[in-house]
DNA sequence: CGACTCCTTGACAGCGTTCAACAGTAGTGG
DNA sequence: CCACTACTGTTGAACGCTGTCAAGGAGTCG
C-alpha cells in the first residue's frame, strides 16, 4: 500500500480508488439502491440530497473535492447523489476499503464510525438551521460555511445554482436570490465576475453574526 | 452478566445500568459539556435540544421508554437533554459499557457505530421534515412518528406540550394547536380524555397519506 | 451561434407568525 | 382538601416573511 494517509485513515492517491468522471447532472448513485460503493471527489462537487414524492427536494450536503460520500452503515443509499457540474470521483468498494482498514487498524470501524459521526453531526446542525433561523440567517450561514470549507479564498467559486442553495436551506431560488441581492446592496459581498456565482465576501464577520441574529435582517434597507 | 440482550447488544435490567430520576423540566446533561455517560429512558420522556444565542430552541429527538440517548463518538455532547415528564433514567459509564461491548463482540465498535447511524437517520429525514414540508404535513408526520414509536396504542398518550411539537417541527405552539384542532374537526383524530395530550387517531391511513400531500390540506375546511 | 438554463426583479398572495385574550388544567402550599 | 397560581392550550385578528407567478435579461454549454 502506497499513498499518505488523511485524517479518516483512508489513503489518498491509493490504488482501491478507481477514477471516474460524471457529467454535470448526472446521477452518480440513486436512493434505495444497494450501497456497495465508496466515493471520494477529486474534482468538481456534488450534491445529495432527497425527493417527495411530488418532487420537492431537500439537499442533504455538498460534496466538494476531498470530500467521501456514499459512506452507509446499512444496506442502501439513503440519497441520490449527483454531479453538479463536470466531476472527477474516486470510487471504491466497500469491503474493499472496510478490510484494508481491518489490516491496519487494531480497532476496525473507527474510521467508519469516524465519517458516520462527522455526517451526524452536519445533520445535526442542518435540523437547527432548516428549523429554527430565516432566510437571511440562513444564507449567511451558507456562505460563511462554503467560505470556511473552500478555505476563505479571494474569491468564493461557487458550483453550485441558486436552486441548488435553496433545496440546500429549504427556501425558494428567488429568496436566495433576493437575499444575496440585499447583502451585496449592503456591501457585504460582492459579484466582481461575470458569473454570479463568483462571490466576493467583504465583510466575513458581518456574515457570521448576521447567521445567527435574526433581526439584524429586518434594519436592512 | 445477566439480563436480556437487545437489537443493540445492550444488555437491559443488566449491573451497569444505575437509576435515576429526574423532575420534569430538569436538566440531564448540557451541550458541550463531556459525553462519558450514556442514557436509557426506563420510564417517562426525555428531549435533546440546541439553543440558539437568542434562545430559540429546536428540539432535535425526542426519547421515550426504552431509547438510548446521549450517544456521542467525540468527547462533548452536542445537545442539552431534560426531562420532559418525572423520569426514571439508567445511567452508564461510557468506558464501562464500551468495554463490555468489546468483550462481548469480535466486531467492536459495530453497536456504537449502529447507535449513531440510527441517529444520523432520523436526523437525515428531520432535514428533509423541516426544509420542504408545510405545516399539516410536520403534524401529520409527528403524530404517525409517535404512534409508530408508541406502538399504536388505543390512546396516543403524548407526554410532550404543544411548544415542544412546535420546537421539533420548526413551528408555533399555536400553529401546532391550530392544525390539531383542524384535524379534529376532520374526524381524523379526537381528544376523549380532559387532557388535549391524550390523541386517539381515528384514521391512520389519512394521516400517512396527508404527510406527504401539501394539497389536501388547503382542501380541509 | 443558438437554445437552453440560470439569475434577477416586480407584484401579489398566502401561510405561518405575532400579539392578545381567555379558558382549562395541573402543580403548589396552606 | 381547597384555594391560589402558573402553566398549557385554544382561538381570533392582523401582520409580514416567504412563496408564487410572471417577465426579461444574462450567461453558458453544446
Amino acid at each position: 500500500m502506497h499513498g499518505t494517509v488523511n485524517a479518516f485513515g483512508l489513503t489518498e492517491g491509493s490504488s482501491f480508488w478507481n477514477d471516474f468522471r460524471y457529467r454535470r447532472g448526472s446521477e452518480i448513485f440513486g436512493e434505495a439502491e444497494p450501497a456497495d460503493r465508496l466515493y471520494q471527489v477529486k474534482s468538481g462537487a456534488v450534491r445529495t440530497f432527497k425527493l417527495l414524492p411530488d418532487g420537492r427536494r431537500q439537499i442533504g450536503d455538498f460534496h466538494l473535492a476531498g470530500d467521501i460520500f456514499g459512506v452507509e452503515s446499512g444496506d442502501a443509499y439513503r440519497f441520490t447523489a449527483e454531479a453538479i457540474v463536470n466531476t472527477r470521483v474516486g470510487i471504491a468498494r466497500r469491503e474493499t476499503v472496510f478490510c484494508q482498514f481491518s489490516k491496519e487498524n487494531t480497532f476496525p470501524g473507527a474510521d467508519v464510525l469516524k465519517l458516520v459521526a462527522k455526517n451526524l453531526e452536519h445533520a445535526e446542525n442542518h435540523v437547527l438551521l432548516l428549523g429554527r433561523q430565516n432566510a437571511l440567517e440562513k444564507i449567511a450561514f451558507f456562505l460563511t460555511e462554503m467560505d470556511r470549507r473552500l478555505e476563505s479564498p479571494k474569491l468564493l467559486m461557487l458550483p453550485m445554482s441558486r436552486r441548488d442553495i435553496a433545496d440546500y436551506l429549504g427556501l425558494t431560488h428567488e429568496t436566495v436570490s433576493r437575499s444575496l441581492s440585499l447583502f451585496r446592496r449592503e456591501g457585504i459581498l460582492a459579484f466582481p465576475g461575470k458569473s454570479q456565482r463568483q462571490i466576493m465576501l467583504r465583510d466575513r464577520s458581518r456574515l457570521v453574526q448576521l447567521a445567527f441574529s435574526p433581526d439584524i435582517g429586518s434594519q436592512l434597507s
